[in-house]
RNA sequence: GGCGACAUAGCCAAGCGGUAAGGCAGGGGUCUGCAAAACCCCGAUCCCCGGUUCGAAUCCGGGUGUCGCCUCCA
């Protein structure tokens, strides 16, 4: 498997520092408003590669964290009326239902700045020890001269970055780009006692403390945002090698672009963010993960209608192949023989290698996804012998569900849950009532047999005569999201 | 001003030296009582200009354009 690492700028085969054990640290968010799409690709992006990992066998061992000390959240406490961590806690619960309806499957943990502090106290502590920070009334810096690797994230120097001089002014820094790990409380913001007298962590530090502390000195990926790379991720390196003298603190530095709206960044200030919330109300989630990943991670996404009508589109698809080799399977026909078709065999088996060659090449979604759709459309090309080979039909059910479930974009409908609140019941109910349409139908009773189809279409029943049989199917009355995979067929 | 990324059919998007995956949309067929689903056929020489090579969308140089970072940010 070959991952790109943002250190070295290269594609790199990957190896995890422990046998059969990958350690991920992924840098969440800052809980202080609903969280939007550009906060989903990454969440999407790392639960597919966890998934991933894991079907081909590592043992993975994921954490992300919830900035919950911030001048943000501290900003937003005052104008919501609610305590600093009492608001964090709440928009960092509201991301994990969001994303956990974006099926998102938890992580091992979700630990908390505000949790961490003594950890952070005594990093710092060392670090002042070492030489590589400083103390002045009441803050603790890192001195980024102190560290002669700094920049080797960014691929940049202290010299390249002084030109722009985007950088604050503060007399008591003793080079500009030295930058907080301790901050001295000011008046009516939370504050924790400290060798440095009351203050709070800064904003990079909680990063290094949580990661060593539930992952090691060395770990072996680190996701986040490509905008985190500086000064974020370079001043994580820089503190946590200076503080351990262990190198490298992450083996694989892999970053996520970011999610734009026609074509400009997604930000509060130009008024064009689309909350996770929104995208859930108007789409199904499938579709939503369908999205983010028909993009590579490394290039920036362009939030479109269009593309989630797409998205939609091809979900349908998928779920519709699933859902029909479903019904062979549960066919009673006995199997004559065990016979193999070839050119359906050959498309397994191609497009099983060619997933699985895309994914171990850098998370290649927008190529598996590719793959998936080549063998949806032999399956299909196929429907006939198929339903008439129940046990291949199974077989290959198999092999696409496994490769779908890693994507999290359809469902194997053997496992599906039924629609809310329905119960086999209905299944049956609307069994008895399509045989009953089949025998007006048989009679070329086409009157009675379309209003039969209509009324079962206003419950969210949508009935489709193929060749094969008839079939149905819940959908949402309403929009077009299928709720349920009870593809049932009734013999002509 | 510095650092970096990207530019492929109407839209989205793979490709990493051997003559362009896939999805959506569109057109034409097949199947079908109708509808739907599905299948088949139709579309790009890869921003522009040079260069390297037997051969480049893929490598190098120069343009043009878009975007990101350099300050909080997934």
């Amino acid at each position: 498997m070959r991952v790109f690492n943002t250190l070295t700028g290269r594609k790199e085969e990957f190896t995890p520092g422990e046998r059969g054990l990958v350690k991920i640290y992924v840098c969440g968010i800052t809980p202080y408003a609903p969280s939007h799409i550009g906060h989903a690709r990454p969440a999407v992006f790392w639960d597919v590669v966890r998934r991933y990992l894991e079907y081909v066998g590592y043992t993975v061992r994921a954490i992300q964290n919830f900035t919950d000390i911030d001048d943000k959240i501290i900003a937003a406490s005052a104008s919501e009326g609610l305590p600093p961590l009492e608001l964090a806690d709440k928009y960092a619960r509201q991301y994990l239902n969001e994303i956990s309806e974006l099926g998102v499957k938890p992580m091992q943990l979700y630990p908390k700045a505000s949790e961490h502090v003594g950890e952070i106290i005594t990093m710092i502590e060392t670090l002042i020890a070492k030489g590589h920070a400083y103390e002045v009334g009441g803050d603790v810096y890192f001195s980024v001269k102190s560290f002669e690797e700094y920049g080797k994230l960014s691929h940049r120097t202290l010299e390249e970055m002084k030109p722009g001089a985007r950088v604050e002014i503060n007399e008591m820094k003793e080079h500009p780009m030295d930058f907080a790990l301790w901050k001295a409380a000011k008046p009516g913001e939370p504050s924790w006692p400290s060798p440095w007298g009351n203050g709070r962590p800064g904003w990079h530090i909680e990063c290094s403390a949580m990661s060593a502390k539930y992952l090691g000195l060395s770990f072996d990926m680190h996701g986040g945002g490509t905008e985190l790379i500086f000064p974020h991720h370079e001043n994580e390196i820089a503190q946590s090698e200076a503080f351990s003298g262990v190198k490298p603190m992450v083996r694989y530095w892999v970053h996520n672009e970011l999610v734009n709206i026609r074509g400009e960044k997604m930000s509060k200030s130009l008024g064009n963010v689309i909350t996770i919330r929104e995208m859930l109300n108007k789409f199904p989630a499938r579709a939503i993960r369908l999205f983010l990943l028909s993009a590579h991670y490394r290039t920036p996404l362009n939030f479109s209608e269009e593309g989630m009508e797409a998205a939609i589109r091809g979900c349908e698809r998928l779920q519709t192949a699933l859902d029909n080799l479903g019904a062979f399977c549960r066919d009673s026909k006995p199997e004559p023989g065990g016979s193999v078709l070839e050119p359906l065999e050959d498309a397994y088996e191609k497009a099983q290698l060619t997933f699985h060659e895309s994914m171990q090449d850098d998370f290649n979604t927008p190529g598996a996804i590719a793959a998936v759709f080549d063998l949806v459309r032999e399956l299909n090309a196929h429907q006939e012998w198929l339903a008439s080979h129940p046990a291949s039909a199974a077989n290959y059910l198999d092999g696409l569900a496994r490769m779908v479930s890693v994507l999290g974009i359809a469902d194997d409908p053997r496992k599906a849950q039924g629609g809310a609140g329905d119960s086999a019941l209905v299944g049956e109910l609307v069994n008895l009532t399509l045989e009953l349409r089949q025998k007006a139908r048989q009679e070329k009773d086409w009157a009675t047999s379309d209003a039969v189809r209509a009324r079962l279409g206003k419950l969210g029943i949508l009935v489709e005569d193929g060749p094969t049989g008839t079939k149905w199917k819940r959908i949402n009355p309403d929009g077009g999201d299928v709720r349920a995979s009870g593809a049932t067929r009734i013999h002509a």
